[in-house]
Parts: structure tokens; sequence; C-alpha cells
DNA sequence: AATGAATGAGAATTCATTCAT
DNA sequence: AATGAATGAATTCTCATTCAT
């Protein structure tokens, strides 16, 4: 391995170990010896590859932000052509375990909650917010098309749709046992089923895919 | 004013200045030196009427969500007697400024990100999430009824309502320019228009007012 | 003892500490730490009562000057009240042993080597070099009139007095075996010796006691 | 170039490297990385042409000391054979731009400040300081005798010149603007002037060049 | 009841030094 | 010979907590 590579693969050990230390201990317990123990390297390291601690989940925060996007994508474009394929997709994927697992959203919300007072923070994550409301937005104006519909709002859906879906994450965290994977996505379903009856309807256990792929 | 009452006042004062230190300056960032400050008292003092710093922060997480219960169901209990009318006040309620300021929405997320290592945090969100669970449940149950819809989950529902809320508050938190309070609605109002349209369908702009009080 | 006068008391402590420590260990190797053991107190001290190190040690070098100032002036007031006599006053202070002492030189110099990299630690030194220079050369021009002298700048001749003065702490520092208070004080008095004759001359072992006083 | 002699460049290299991160940065934020980056080398680099980081300091000094010594002998020899003349090429070395600039200054009196808990300095400063002062009252004696002088003890005012001239570069050092080359020469000289009338009198601006060289 | 000086554990950061390549 | 990644001890600074007044 090059030395470049080496070092870029150090610094994803790094972000890596970060993030099980958050979901770990907390964002606001969280110190740079538990990141570098978790990494096993020695104390010293962190400083030796990022600049400063705030750096370092700056980095951190946007390699999660690339993970989730490169995995959604991948899982829609797996998807039938259809809007409401991809939607159906959409919903596996926002609640797919290796997305939406505990440690994953535990994360997102350790960083929401700081979001306000680090301008960094804000930013990545409103990219993230803008990107995806601008995909979800797409895929609803095409549903709406492709399904004949007449008067439905894509924006305003797609604000719905995004926002459900970051609401049953904060439902996960909270209380797990009430809401697991399943029941997220029959409620996004839900939501979508009064919209668009013909794709998302009078399905509450099977998921929409028969009517999505047909 | 009784000892008591006195007490009470002291440490309502300093779990004021909390939220407003939280606010201001982020939970990571919160120092008990910062908060005896914004409440003009000494350094002391925060240790003199709670135990530890992690005690206020436990009852200024219950402060918060006895104020919040208090507003809404005050808001809930002055609207008409029908389900939908009380669901319509639910949700002006919810994006009423008194509650869904940005400095109280920057609070909740902030003690969000910080429940998952937190028992006491993570008990008193649960029970608040329990709490408004059952209550829109019973209204959405109730709506069903009046309304005489069938194969309609007042659960699922209830749910998609709860977390389609908290997700536009992160929203507001991090685009607070493209979703502000009269687009929330708007947005709940459209879910909610394509399971019940005759007490919530067709309006996009004026609300739900006209058919949820009728 | 009032609350402030306490406070400005331990300030004072912690700074004859620092002065201590550097003519101890030396500057580079000060910790806060050391300090705050010299003085008796606990680590996190320092940093109550100086808002950082550099501040403190820009306090301290304060601290020094007004009382090198201080004595002086003492020292000088104390003499007669021709100009030889607090000219040679000047000199005995210079090289007197709650001035002069090795502990106290050695700070002083240990100041000036980090006196180029810290602009306030510049600024109070050129602040002691400028007004000691228009002090002696007001001595000097009232010595080369109360003299009759002629064709004498004393412009110059003070800045070889205080140099000559700086230079013989330097030796002192460096050979204290070959250069101690009582040569150097002779060594002072030859320079003047040679440019005022009827006040400084040819006493190379008395002082200048007698002519000056004369 | 032998492996030997390219070993001494590079030795050579480092330290020069370390004179220059001493007059950019100061004694106490010198860092090895610094001086490496300044040689355009890297950081192990020092360890391994030295031992450590006070070894390089050490040898660092003695190459200031020895390049000083070389110059200076340099300039006297090239003066005329008379006392006088050798003295008055000494002051003109000793504020030679090459020697008493900014940078130097700076560096020695860096050294200097470390000096006192620095066993090695303190060795090699004295060692300095014995040779130049074996050196200068030499040559005082000669003048003494040559000038057929009575009374003057050649030990004192070589001090008393030594000391001078080391005052006199603290003053370019804090007070640039009020004591420059010319200044500080003139102020020798003065000194001298008053006790070798015939060799360094009434000359305030024109240097002793006349009398000396006679 | 209230103050605020003092404590000391804990954290980020720096950097001389080592050593595998 | 030279590199630079890695180490870990040391240092400054912060801050919850205590306690004498």
């Amino acid at each position: 391995m090059s030395r470049d590579a080496l070092k870029e693969a150090r610094r994803v050990q790094l972000m890596e170990a970060t993030i099980d230390c958050i979901a770990a201990h907390g964002f606001s317990d969280l110190t740079l010896a538990d990141v570098a123990k978790a990494a096993g390297l020695s104390v010293g390291i962190v400083n030796f590859y990022f600049k400063s601690k705030d750096q370092l989940l700056i980095e951190t925060l946007r390699h999660l932000v690339d993970d989730y996007i490169q995995q959604t994508n991948d899982n829609i474009r797996n998807a039938g052509a259809s809007a409401a394929a991809q939607l159906d997709a959409a919903i596996d994927s926002d609640f797919h375990r290796t997305i939406a697992n505990r440690k994953r959203v535990t994360v997102w919300y350790a960083f929401w909650g700081e979001t306000r007072w680090r301008p960094e923070f804000l930013k990545i994550c409103q990219e993230l917010s803008d990107t995806f409301h601008a995909e979800t937005r797409k895929l609803f104006a095409r549903l709406i098309e492709e399904g004949g519909y007449r008067d439905l709002d894509p924006d305003i859906i797609a604000r719905g749709f995004d926002a459900m879906i970051d609401g049953l994450w904060l439902d996960m965290l909270i209380n797990p046992k009430s809401v697991d994977r399943d029941a997220a996505k029959r409620v996004v379903r839900t939501y979508l089923g009064g919209l668009f009856p013909n794709e998302f309807g009078r399905q509450r256990t099977g998921g929409a895919a028969t009517a999505a792929t047909a």
C-alpha cells in the first residue's frame, strides 16, 4: 500500500473509532484518548492525523454523510425504473440495518444535537438535507406524473417524507421496543398510501413491493 | 413568599438559565459558571440547589417536558370537541412560536443528542413520547370513528404524525429558511389530508380550519 | 484583610513564586505546576488568578520592573543633593545585594532572552530602559554643569553608563568569581573617573564617596 | 566531498537552521520539527546527527562562539600594529553588521538567558568571556605602556570595555531605534576618550581613526 | 442562604525521540 | 543516509465540586 493510501486508511480508521466512541459514550464525553484506544493507537495520534478534535469531528460527520449518500444512492439505483419502485427502495434503504442501526442513529442524533453551535456541522447537515430533499422531490414529482395524480405538491410531500423518516429514527432511538424497522416502514407507507393509493395503498404488511414494481 | 416557594423559584430560575445557556453555547460547552452568571448568582449556588450538574440537567429536561405537556394540553383543550378540531389544534400548538421557536427546538435536540447515554434523560423522553403517542392515537381513533373511516390503523398513523413533527423540528433547526412554521403545518396537514380527505383534504394553503371545525 | 487585598496578596505570592522558579529551573522549563507548588497552592490556582501562563509572566516582569524602579529611586533619594552623590548612590544601588543578587540577575537575563518574541515583554523593558536613560542623562547633565565640564555629551555618557551596568550584570551571571559587587563598582567608577576626574578620579578602592559628597 | 566532510556540512546546515529558528521564533518555542524544516530535511534527522536537542543547542552555541572569535581575530589582525589601532578595530568589529546584527544579538541573548541552568552553555560562555577578557586586557596593558599612562588598571578597564559592549548589544535589542551601530561606537569611544585622551579623546563624531593609527 | 476562593482530576495538545522502511 | 509515522510523557488549561466565611 502506498504511503498516501496508508495515511488515508489511518484517517478512516480513526473516524470509525470516533463513531464507535460516540455511540458508546456520547458526544460530550468523547475523549481523544478513548478514540485512540479504540483505534488501537497511541494518544498523540489523533492530533497527528487531524489538526484538532474539532477537525476530527467535522471530518467524521462528513464521512458519515458520504457513507449515507453512497449507500442510499446504490440502493435506489438497484431498484426498478418507476418512481414508485425507487421510493419504495428509498424507504427500505433508510431503515436498512446497515443505515438505521442503533449505533448509526445514535451518532446522527449526537451530531444533530450539536449542530446549532458548530457552523461546520450545520453546513454539512444542510447540504445533506438539501441534497435529499431535491432527490425525493424529484421522485415524488415523477410519481405524481406517472400516476396521473392532481393537486399534489411534490415539495410538501417530500418534506413530510424526509421529516417522518428522521422522526422515526428518533423513535427508534428513544423507543426501540415500540418502533422497529418494519413498523417504521409501515408508518411511512401508510403516509404514502393516503396520497398515492394505487402505488402504496392498502398493504399494511407486505410492503409496496407488488404495486411498486408493477 | 414561603421558604419552600422561594426555594422552588430559585430552582426554576436556575433551570431557565440552563436552558438559555444550552441554547446560547451548546450542551457540551455548558458550564455551571455560565449558568450561575446567567441567573445572576454565584458559582457555588448550583451545587447548593441541585446535587450535581447532572441533576440540574435532568431536572431541567423534566421542566422542559412539563412545560411542553401543559402548553399542549391547554391548546388542545381550548379547541372544539371533535377529534379533527383537536388534532388541528395540536398541529397549531406544536408549531406555535412559544413551543417550536428556535431556542426551544435547539434545546430539545441538544437533550435528544445526549439521551442515549443518560438513562434518566431517556426515561423522561420515553415518558413524554409514550404519553403523546397514547394521546394522539386516541385522537386518531376517534377521528376514524367519527369520520367513518375503515382499514386505518390509529397506532400507525399516530406514530407517523408524531415522527413527522419531530422531523420537521429538525428541519427548522437545520434549514430555518426552507421550513418555517406555516410550511411545516401545511406538510402535516397534507399527510392527514391523504388519509382523512373529508377533514383535512383539499386545503393546501388555508389550513384545515374550515373542515376541522365543521 | 479585605477580599481584594487578599486577592492581590495571592497574586504577588504567585509572581514571587514565579521568580523563584525561573531562578531555580530556568525560563523554558518553567511549569505552572512548579509555580503552584512553590507557592504552596494547587495546580489550578494560577489559571484562576491569571488568565494564562503568558499573562503571569507579563505581570511578573512588570512586578520585577516596579520593584527595581522603586528601590533605585529610594536609594537615590536618600543620597546627597549633588549629581555626583546621586550617581554614586545609583552605582551602589545597582550593585546592592537586594538588587543585583544572583537570583535577580538570573531572572532579568531570562526575561531579556525572551524579549525579542514577546511584544509585551519588549514594551515593558523598553519603558524601563527609557525611564532610566532619561534619569541618568539628567544626572550627567547636572554633573557636567555642576562640575563645569565642557565638550561632554550627557546622552552618550548615560548610555555607556547604563550599558556598562547591564554588561557587568552579565559578567556576574557568567563569571561570578571574577566579577563581584565591589569589582563591578570599581569598573564603573573608573569609567566615570576618566570623564569626571574631580568627582570620580583617583580613587580605585574607596569609592567616590569622599569626592562625591564633598 | 568525503563522507566526513559531508557529515560536517549537514551538521553546520542544521546548526545554522537552529540559529535561524531561534532568531525567528525564540528559544522556548524552538522545535526540532522547525529546525528540520528550515534545513529542508526530515524530522528524524536532527536526532541522527546530534544525540539530542540539548546536544544540538550546545554545539550551536559553540558554533556561534567560534564564528565570533574567528571574525574578531581577523578584524583585529588586519588593523595597524599599535594597541590603539587594534582596540579601535575591535570596537568596529564588535558593532560590524556581520557580528552585531539583530539576528545574532537576539540569539546571543537567547543563549545567555538560558545559561544559568545549562552547565554546558555556561562553560562555553565563560570560556569566551575569559578569552576575550584576556585579549582586551592585553591590549589595554599595551596601550597604557605605549601611551605612557600611569595609575590605570588594564584589568578593570578591560572589564568595563567588555561589559559596555554587551550592554550596548542589549540596547540594540531593546531599543534599536535609539541605539544604532554608530551611536554604540561613539559611546565606547567616549569611555576610552576619558581614560586615553591622546588616543581616543576629543573626537565625538569621526571615530578614533586619526589618533589611533598615528 | 449565598458567596467565591481553592482544589484537583481530567482533557487537548505538543513534541522529543524512536524505529521500521 | 534519510524519512516520517508512531509513541507517550509532559504541560496548559478547564471546570465541577467543596467549604470557610
